[in-house]
DNA sequence: TTAACTGTATTATTACTTCTAGTACAGTAG
DNA sequence: CTACTGTACTAGAAGTAATAATACAGTTAA
């Protein structure tokens, strides 16, 4: 499915957190489907459950995928995560992030255009 | 000068490098403005020399100061800062934030006027 | 109902990172 | 010289991440 950097300084349960998001978004893993179970995924990535609940209790408060008990968990679709909170984060994030990207000497162009970038390879409903 | 959030569970060290970074950035210190000294800022937050100077160690590393033994710890020109590698670190964190962004319902006008925003005043935290 | 899945929670222990503390060395400036 | 500056190192305390084992509750199919 994936593989982790283990000698990373950065948690496995973040990196986890990262790529799997990163295949929600990209809609390698589409709406509803089902992801692998905490334990199937552990074996599979030969870690620790609870490193996989973690990451998943992460990504459903991130809202993300939502986690039924006794069925598993699903990816959340698209059109209706309402997660204010996290928008919030992001708006802040992304202003950071031009700031900073200006102060290195990208120009707005250039952002812009990385930006018309990934709104082509989005093939949302 | 500023605050930081002890009971937080980010790293110290991170968070001045963010909040350093912000004012660097913001113009809030000016080019070759000299920053406080390692057991200055040290004893002011009252936290230990190794951990400011593990901050500055890394925003030398990432371009955005420079150190001279002896004299003390200066912000980097903005124009002279030329640090590829950062650079490429930002296009990623851009375009994963992009793509989240979008995920999460923002419209690409949105995130433009947002760039538009941060491109036209210097706005802080 | 039972068996085998699922998510979730708890506790204990180990391993790792962060932070602190103390010390030391080298360069600068008055 | 004295008193600053950055930098480096070791040692240990404190906090976080990861593992391990166990348990409970809900779902599903035989």
């Amino acid at each position: 499915m994936f593989e982790l950097d283990v000698r990373s300084r950065k948690p496995i349960y973040e990196q986890l957190v990262e790529k799997l998001k990163q295949l929600i978004i990209n809609d390698v893993l589409k709406e509803d489907e089902k992801l692998p179970s905490v334990r199937e995924l552990a074996q599979q990535l030969t870690i620790n459950p609870n490193t996989i609940q973690k990451a998943y209790r992460e990504l459903e408060s991130q809202g993300y995928i939502y986690s039924l008990k006794g069925k598993g968990s699903f990816v959340h679709p698209s059109g209706k995560v309402d997660n204010e909170e996290e928008l919030k984060k992001v708006r802040e994030e992304l202003k950071k992030l031009f700031a900073e990207a200006i102060y290195l000497g990208m120009t707005s162009e250039e952002i812009a255009a990385l930006l018309r970038e990934v709104e082509g390879g989005q093939q949302d409903d």
